[in-house]
DNA sequence: TGTGGGGCTTCCCACCATGGGAAGGTCAAG
DNA sequence: CTTGACCTTCCCATGGTGGGAAGCCCCACA
């Protein structure tokens, strides 16, 4: 299979592919005669495990982990588990602040009149003439 | 003032304060007889108003948009209103994805033993052996 | 057998915002 | 005058991803 049609099956662009070997995530593909890389079943099948990590906002790093536990037939589901929560912990991490930055904002927003006079309350906290809380 | 004074004063580092100036975030800094950068107030000011924006999420072309209208005295608050809401959609867009990614790990999280023993639901998952919804 | 179009290869560049560090000039205190 | 802290510019790295150029390859069709 062409690069390209395991990208078509994967989900994994072709550009990606060739990155993520080139970083060592994926081990090198075999060539065939004139130089293309060729991939089987079992690349198909890494490949979309990758990328459905990476929907899961895991970084290539944390992919890189769980891969090896994959394919570690004597895991231990412990190992799996703890990288999932501390990822799951990043994200809620992730998650407060950029809800904290929108709840800030909103009340700014709904502070400003909105229409054409010069007058407003999101500048001025900008500019930090207003004491702010938060 | 110094550059170094400035960025204690602005809380912004001395490397952005040079990067901002580099992509025309903020004008050029006027230059001491040896080649050092020279700040005043208002310079220290404006430093002050990117940061605070950085700090509630805000790119720098949003920054600069918004240094343009606060700059402007006869600007209309309707305008500044603009960019905050797209900025809030923006934000909220972005804590949806990844509530929606820590919902789902989390779930397979709770279902996922979390032992010695090898069997996971986490990389069934990953590994699209079972059928999602999510 | 020739040819054209699409796919493959590598290599470089860009994003965005930030930090690290080297090499060399400057300033101020002792 | 030395020393140490600061400044300058310049290059590099991050993390994933896409864009594109130059050149080779493969297949189908005439």
């Amino acid at each position: 299979m062409n690069i390209g049609q395991a990208a078509k099956a994967s989900g994994v662009s072709a550009k990606m592919i060739r990155y993520y070997e080139q970083i060592g995530l994926i081990p090198k593909a075999d060539r065939t005669l004139s130089g293309y890389r060729d991939y089987g079943e079992a690349e198909v099948h890494m490949l979309r495990f990758i990328r459905r990590g990476r929907d899961l906002g895991f970084s290539v790093a944390e992919i890189s982990d769980l891969l090896s536990l994959w394919r570690d037939g004597s895991r231990q589901s412990g190992d799996v588990k703890r990288i999932a929560l501390g990822h799951i912990a990043g994200l809620n991490e992730k998650i407060a602040r950029l809800q904290q930055m929108a709840d800030t904002l909103q009340t700014l927003v709904s502070c400003c009149s909105g229409d054409h006079r010069p007058d407003c309350p999101i500048l001025a906290d900008l500019e930090g003439s207003a004491e702010r809380k938060a």
